[in-house]
DNA sequence: GCTTTTCCTGACCGTATGGTCAGGAAAAGA
DNA sequence: TCTTTTCCTGACCATACGGTCAGGAAAAGC
């Protein structure tokens, strides 16, 4: 009678409706944060009238949450390719390089996640206790072993991880500014250098 | 007949208020981005009535602009104060001690600019462009001259100063990913430590 | 004291926005 | 085909929010 009934599964035309809604939601999101995004907007950026969004959804809180936990795994992706058994310094540089990448081409995400965050994380502080936390816990212990085996230099893990978030991040979140220093300068190519220098001087014993 | 005139200087009663209001200003503004704060809550927060508030200021984007301007001078003080005539390293080191200190004083400050940054500045480009790109321009010329006299190791100047905003204020802008992350853990000495690792390895030639 | 200026408020307004609902159109199932 | 289910909409509602205004209280000036 109401919501698509959540037993059956998904019709072709839920299917891409939700989508729809989904990616319209994205670019509203992480371009006005969620105070600043509308319903309105969504529905104009999805080609959907605003009652039609809220037959598939049940308001603009679950569009977000829905959001950020489809995306969490595909920005989370990078960290989860770190392979212990390749080389440590080869392995982290990747992982920076790839990190970069994602900034360059998924910002909105990217956006997405920082404008949550900046707020105080209120909508997904549980699922960055339930997900982000055991995958970087993991990922530190990993880093911690490869330093103690020698193969990188000593340091704290964890604000390792905090430093190539944070340089990497940069770019998409605060690109604004990025752009106004840069003034037309290509941004990426340098980045990619810079941070190739940095992490191969910092993490080389 | 209206606004507090602007051609006498402001009385005790007008300076007081006037705090009051940016204070609680900068408190709504930096904990739920431009369009999250509202008057209302801005208003309890000073302890004045709405009317009130409009009564000194013109409306909710003036108490923006004016917050953000004000703020900017204490911003960007430790980037003027890097000393031309100093050790290098030091002074770098210095700066991104002074950062991170500003990042563990000021989170307030730091994320609503972040807040403004990330939504593409649309309250502050004009500033930018005109307060922060020449000084950065500067100290990117600065870092350029110690680089080719081989007082450090050669980068590209302007990344160098991104990586340096990014470490830092990261603890401020993510602090709700970082406390998750770091369950209770004392976080402002591990950073410390470790930017000062991650920089004089990076710097030193 | 009295007068003028500054300061402040309750009541109010227009608009934006999240959300509802009755009912119709279209698709799917038989 | 007919029936049932899914999909969709225009019109509407309640609330939140930025902002106004007439007029009163409090300071300041004299």
């Amino acid at each position: 009678m109401n919501n698509p009934s959540p037993i059956r599964k998904p019709s072709r035309i839920q299917k891409r409706n939700r989508k729809l809604i989904l990616d319209a939601a994205l670019e509203v999101f992480s371009a006005h944060g969620y105070r600043g995004a509308t319903l309105d907007l969504i529905a104009v950026e999805a080609g959907l009238s605003k009652p039609n969004i809220l037959y598939y959804f049940t308001g603009k809180e679950e569009i977000h949450i829905t959001l950020l936990n489809g995306l969490m795994d595909t920005w989370l992706a990078p960290m989860r390719e770190i392979d212990p058994a390749g080389d440590p310094l080869e392995e982290i540089l990747r992982y920076v390089h790839r990190k970069l990448e994602m900034s360059r081409e998924f910002p909105r995400e990217s956006r997405l996640f920082a404008n949550e965050i900046i707020q105080g994380a209120p909508r997904i502080g549980s699922h960055l206790k339930a997900g982000l936390k055991p995958l970087v816990d993991e990922t530190a212990a990993l880093f911690e072993g490869w330093m103690a085996a020698g193969k990188l230099a000593q340091m704290d893990a964890r604000h390792l991880i905090f430093s190539i978030w944070a340089t990497t991040q940069h770019y998409a979140d605060f690109d604004a500014q990025v752009q106004v220093l840069m003034q037309d300068q290509p941004v990426h190519e340098g980045a990619d250098a810079f941070l190739d220098t940095l992490y191969r001087r910092l993490l080389t014993i």
